[in-house]
DNA sequence: AATGAATGAGGGTTCATTCAT
DNA sequence: GATGAATGAACCCTCATTCAT
């Protein structure tokens, strides 16, 4: 009998794999954009495209749903993108730019950097969460930038005093545009969220600007 | 103009005054820190020392009470300080370090500052309001910002190619700042709030080293 | 006759006659534990051995499969018990005792008797049910008891002053074993059900110390 | 000033008082008619002639309501019962037809009568409730219809072989007359309740003509 | 003006019932 | 026939809001 056991799942099946997916992206967004206490199950339901029912039978509850996006969403975004700078080889400043560059293309601009504005605004709801999420993500993040600076120091590209904060330079505008892109650009005059690319390459001759040991006159 | 619009009130009244200002502050603590949805009616009560039924005395629903509490909070805090700069004598990159640490003061520092990390979560769920924050805060902040940099190019002091953007590098450590004190510290890996003095020094530091004219290879 | 109305179903259809009897049997022991309300028709299928859908292709709605296991637990369970009853040829007093050990033995000790409990439990839900409960059920129990009582009173056996309310004493050991057997001990201050025998012998002495006209002071 | 402090009650405030009693009451009936599950909340407020929200400003949730029903109902009935019968000078028949009678006017013809048929429903819906019942209702009485026995043995009045069980004999009769109070007569074949005090002097006849010892040709 | 008991609309959750497979 | 994913009506419970005191 040549006919492999899981083949092609019926229709039904397919569905139910792919529901709680579905739903936790639903709600992912909507978490993001009206937070936990103003989303109602059945809205998530309803843009998922099921039944209100339908979500508890897959989460127990609208907190453990909301557990599971922000789980979901900080699911091991890190160890890819640490490979990549273990085996990184051109100079450091080239390594912060490219760092910029692919945090936004990994993380930035996909729904998971929605995850950042939600824990700002439920952090104090849910400080088990934000704990797991300090822990899951903001600390690694912390880890990769710190090891780039520590880098540019030892290989003499970087002078910088004080390492521990220099990091936060560099977070901050991460975090700032994540906040700008989900926030209907409440951090802007005009409302429109800004151009992340045209920011980022600005932070980034600021960031170097700051950094870089300077030989004479030197810079961007 | 003999008449002053708001002369001390008789003692009789201050109490009864005073009562809507109470009420303003806990609910901004409150919404700040659980969000719109997640705060009760009763809770901004009990911390403002009143009873549920007088919260509705004063504010004729809890969104209502939302809308004045972003109001209050906005009030002109620009006015003061336009006028300040516009006195100002020194050096540009004086007066961006001063402009940063009596931003601190004046603001980063008071109760007021939660309102970014306010509006940032809920712009989505009141965009009038957000519409509002964005004319009366961010614009303002903007100009005044734009304005001190103009200063420091036209004076020679400051070379800065792309100037919209230039504004959010100073903008952003800003935010990031005041998200970090009111979220839980949900943007530094250990879950400590940030020392603000010292952040906003490195970032001025940075900025400064971005923006500034050098002249033989000069450090700040 | 020679065409019995119910003869040995095919092979092929056995399996499937049986599980209308195995639902019922799962519902009427469910139903008996916890009431109908609180009884999950999952549960009553999961304790047949069947998915939540079969209970449906073979009961309409719940309160179908309740009024299916209530009149198949009342099923003629009086028609044998009577004719015994008619050819029973001792004295009446060993009649009575033979009548309880017998109840106890067909009804009493069969999930039967869990009925007398959900009737109790539900009557006020389903009025019809429980008339049509005491139609078949308690009213030939009465029925039978009394012309035992009768007999013994026509034969100079039994005294009984008050008849029809005699017979609630003959009834009442009986519906008390059977509530305290399916109450988890409810009715008995250590929580274990009582032992059938021993009660149900010491009611019949009482019972016959009651009705028996004394002949020189005897006791039974 | 003559004015005590707590004269009377504003109307509101008495209200206020009144309202756990009047939800109890109006509970202990549905729960006792419908069962806890088919009983729904707001029937419970609508009965005590307040809305839904109002049963919660009192009660927890339903089940919080429904073991206050019980602890309710199981308050101290024994206390004053006991002393009285400590006191008892008449023979010990008299007392057990005394028993038996008082029981009913402080016990059987209350409202709190209808809680063991309430436990025997749901003794395996909340296992800790039936514990408490056992413990605080079924035991003491048991112990006090024990005590009478065992005074009727030690004064020589009567002759009792199996001391446990003949404490049944005694406590089946109520228990059948409170289910069939509670039951809408599903006990009885033409559905109406038994008339309590005939049903209970037959019983009190029957128990003492088993017990009493008997002197020659004896009792009623 | 201030209170807090009462209300009832709204939202989370359960579960009998359906129906595509 | 059998299954179990999906549905949505119904129910518990919360909380913004009202109003008698």
């Amino acid at each position: 009998m040549p006919i492999a056991t899981d083949e092609v799942p019926a229709k039904r099946e397919r569905r139910k794999q792919a529901r709680p997916g579905e739903l936790l992206q639903a709600a992912l967004e909507l978490f993001v954009e009206k937070g936990f206490a103003a989303t109602r199950a059945e809205e998530v339901a309803a843009r998922a495209g099921v039944s209100k029912g339908t979500l508890f039978l897959y989460f127990q509850s609208k907190e453990e749903l909301f557990k599971a996006v922000v789980h979901e969403a900080m699911g091991g975004k890190f160890e890819a993108w640490n490979e990549e700078f273990e085996r990184f080889e051109g100079s450091t400043d080239e390594m912060l730019r490219y760092c910029l560059n692919s945090w936004w293309e990994r993380i930035g601009a996909t729904p998971a950097s929605g995850l950042t504005k939600l824990m700002v605004g439920e952090a104090a709801n849910f400080p088990e969460l934000a704990e797991d999420y300090r822990r899951q993500v903001i600390a690694p993040g912390h880890r990769l930038i710190r090891r780039i600076l520590e880098r540019g120091v030892a290989r003499g590209e970087f002078r910088i005093p004080d390492l521990d904060y220099a990091v936060y330079s560099v977070v901050a505008p991460m975090i700032f545009l994540m906040m700008n892109q989900h926030s209907q650009g409440a951090c802007t005059p005009d409302g429109q969220p800004l151009d992340p690319q045209r920011f980022l390459a600005m932070q980034a001759n600021a960031l170097l600007a700051g950094f870089m040991v300077r030989t004479h006159g030197g810079a961007p």
